[in-house]
DNA sequence: AGGTTAGTAATTTTT
DNA sequence: TTACTAACCT
């Protein structure tokens, strides 16, 4: 029966990870520290579902968080079972309850072509629900109870269930009744928020058996990708699919759940054996990613926390020794970007491609210090995680535009774009139209189209043109497809003249990003398939073609790998954040810790943590302590460096140094910092003049049209018109 | 209606 | 420091 040799695919994983693949039937949780092989395990392990003949491929549910993710699976099971992997039920959690939403909607009160809300949509429309209410949005700001209200949503808790005592006192124990009202609204709108997606579908699961039931004749075997962090709801939904044939496999680390913020539960992960019984545990404890100082510096810090489930990362390369990991101390942030600097430019005189350099941060704002300095040296970097393609102001537009042509009803995309570009329509005006439509039970665009003779005629003739417009290009739509038709209907509608005549300097970038935009249309069928991709898929198309090094948030950058990795910051206050202390307590500085850990486990050969005794917060300087998480660190895989390059003995030290720092130094000595004071690329030019021609490291060559002291308004030939410091251009010509 | 100015708040964000 | 919002003026 059994073959003398395993097939090629399984000889290649170590005997844990063979064991998590072969390990077939019933519950099975893997436990993937960080660079244990993870995905390859998913990926082989769907392909030897397949290739044992256990199921086919669309009786197998894969399920991930990020689309990322899901393509990236999609595209190793391809690989591996040598054909497309079309048909499949790949994907994640949301896209997956959407496409099972759709057979379903008419259980939940929506039909199958309701139309997915993005989080600027719900905000609006949570504020018109609360406005309608009456409630004081100045006291009880909306996004507050955006986020009960995806918390209860989170936990699976529908309207019904909220008990008085989890009303919270949000808005005078009225939160529950909004909630009510805005969900209401959403079926009245024909929608679903993301929350929606799975709460609808485990009410569906938990009230409908006969449902239920089909679904179990078609999942034989489930698989989940990053099960730490899953939610509540998501668990529930899980639980119901997998009562079928109890073949559920879950992969994830408990260390590394960095979301309980955004409601997901650690408690999942750690319950597992509790609530499939009979499931087996599997670690993955190899690591083919890290130096053994890096794993050690890792595993020591996150030995701080309690309640793990527990694991002991190996190294498992030949070739794992390497450098310590490094602490530097120094004087202020200032300096800070300095070293993080020098350090770059020493690796990549070195050799090191900057592709697998990483600056890895606390919060968001903590970047721009590390960008000027790397404009400043001329290194190019990118910035992972800003805003993305679909979140963009004029792309929000033009499809606000497209999702009135296709479902006119849609109130919230025609309020968006009703008075984009100006239409003369203000808020006595949109109040008008509100009334009409509240009234008479009907949509904005029916009341637009009703109010139009009472309006004034600036209005009248604006709006009666756009309405008009839309008759025409729904004919389009017909005849010419939507390719052709959007490109019409953002000329026509003057929304790109009014980006043509916008002087500010991100208007002509703008302007490219509608052109891909059409574009983009270009790759699908229809209108309907290139909406529900937005609303599920916003992304950022970045075209990674030079060579740069990369910076985001630690949150940003789980899952991904680099030769050198560098975490400045390490202050208490900063991180561990104050604020998620002030509300996680204990809980909250795990979850920091965890961070940190996934941090650390990044780096493959190089990892510098830092600290700064000052640092400018919101324009003024305030001194800290270095963070706890460095004295957590096992001295033996740490060399301690100060500011002016010099070993120090043991981390322990390093806190006295910082004891009798002056507090609010105002003015950081700039000057006394001298190992890594680095020469400055571009001294101050003298005397720079309006005509002068410059270059800009990040935005090209441009004329000086202003001056201001030390500060220059300068018309970039690429980039439009920017205020930039002196010392960051050169003259040229 | 629409632009300007003053005041205030400020993590992390896979969908 | 910056970015966003709310009141205020034209």
């Amino acid at each position: 029966m059994n073959a003398p040799q395993p097939p090629d695919y399984l000889a290649r994983l170590n005997a844990e990870q063979r064991e998590a693949v072969e390990t077939l039937d019933g519950p099975l949780l893997v436990l993937a520290g960080a660079g244990t092989g993870k995905t390859r395990v998913l990926t082989t392990r769907f392909a030897h579902l397949l290739k044992t003949g256990r199921a086919w491929p669309g009786q197998v549910l894969s399920v991930t968080f990020t689309n990322k993710a899901a393509r990236e699976m999609r595209e190793r099971v391809a690989a591996i079972i040598g054909q497309p992997a079309d048909g499949l039920w790949l994907g994640t959690f949301h896209a997956l309850c959407a496409r099972m939403l759709r057979r379903h909607a008419e259980l939940v009160g929506l039909t199958s072509s309701f139309t997915i809300l993005d989080t600027d949509d719900q905000l609006r429309l949570l504020k018109q629900v609360m406005d309608a209410a009456g409630v004081d949005l100045k006291r009880w700001p909306a996004p507050g109870l955006m986020a009960v209200i995806q918390r209860w949503k989170d936990r699976g808790i529908v309207p019904g269930k909220v008990t008085p005592a989890e009303d919270s006192d949000y808005a005078n124990n009225r939160a529950r009744g909004l909630y009510e009202a805005y969900q209401q609204r959403l079926r009245e709108l024909n929608t679903a928020d993301f929350g929606d997606l799975m709460l609808h579908m485990v009410e569906i699961l938990k009230t409908h058996p006969e449902v239920l039931a089909d679904w179990h004749r078609r999942f034989r075997y489930i698989l989940v990708d990053e099960y730490q962090d899953t939610n509540l709801v998501q668990y529930y939904w899980l639980r119901l699919l997998a009562q079928g044939h109890r073949n559920i496999c879950c992969v994830g680390d408990d260390d590394q759940s960095i979301y309980s913020w955004r409601g997901a539960e650690i408690e999942n992960i750690l319950r597992f054996e509790k609530d499939f019984e009979g499931a087996r545990i599997v670690r993955l404890e190899s690591n083919y990613r890290s130096t053994k100082p890096i794993l050690g510096a890792a595993a020591g810090l996150i030995a701080h926390n309690t309640g793990r489930l527990g694991k002991t990362l190996r190294a498992g390369r030949n070739d794992a020794e390497g450098d310590k990991v490094r602490v530097v101390s120094l004087w202020d942030s200032e300096e800070e970007a300095r070293m993080v600097g020098e350090r770059v430019e020493q690796a990549q005189r070195a050799g090191q491609n900057l592709d697998e350099v990483a600056i890895l941060v606390r919060a968001g704002f903590q970047t721009r210090a590390f960008e000027e300095r790397m404009i400043t040296l001329g290194l190019p970097y990118r910035v992972v995680g800003g805003l993305r393609f679909y979140e963009r102001q004029e792309i929000r537009d033009a499809l606000a535009y497209l999702r009135v042509l296709a479902q006119p009803a849609d109130d919230l995309a025609f309020e968006r774009i009703i008075n984009t570009p100006k239409r003369g329509l203000g808020d006595t005006g949109m109040k008008a139209l509100h009334d009409i439509a509240r009234e008479q039970r009907i949509p904005l665009y029916q009341a637009a189209e009703r109010a139009l003779p009472g309006l004034r005629p600036k209005p009248r003739q604006a709006l009666g043109e756009l309405l008009q417009g839309f008759g025409r290009w729904r004919e389009l739509l017909g005849r010419d497809g939507h390719v052709v038709t959007a490109a019409t209907l953002l000329d026509e509608s003057g929304y790109t003249e009014m980006w043509k005549q916008d002087k500010s300097p991100e208007a002509p970038g703008r302007l490219d990003n509608l052109k891909e935009f059409v574009r983009a249309l270009g790759e699908f069928e229809n209108l309907a398939g290139f909406l529900d991709h937005t609303a599920l898929v916003m992304e950022n198309e970045e075209n990674a073609t030079a060579e740069k090094l990369s910076m985001m948030t630690l949150h940003a950058a789980k899952g991904l790998e680099f030769d050198m990795v560098f975490l400045p910051g390490w202050e208490e206050g900063l991180f561990p954040s104050q604020r998620s202390l002030d509300e996680g307590g204990e809980k909250a500085l795990e979850e920091e810790r965890r961070l940190a850990y996934v941090g650390i486990t990044r780096g493959r050969k190089q990892v510098v943590i830092s600290c700064a005794a000052n640092r400018r917060i919101y324009g003024n300087w305030t001194s800290s302590i270095p963070s706890r998480f460095i004295d957590e660190l096992p001295p033996e895989h740490v060399e301690v460096v100060n500011g002016a390059g010099q070993a120090r003995q043991r981390a322990a030290e390093l806190p006295g140094m910082f004891n009798h720092a002056p507090m609010m130094a105002r003015r950081p000595r700039v000057s006394e910092s001298p190992a890594w004071d680095v020469k400055e690329r571009a001294p101050r030019p003298d005397a720079m003049r309006v005509g002068q021609r410059v270059f800009h490291q990040k935005f090209g060559n441009g004329n000086v049209i202003g001056v201001d002291d030390d500060k220059l308004d300068i018309e970039f030939d690429k980039a439009g018109t920017k205020r930039v410091l002196d010392r960051f251009v050169e003259k040229i010509g």
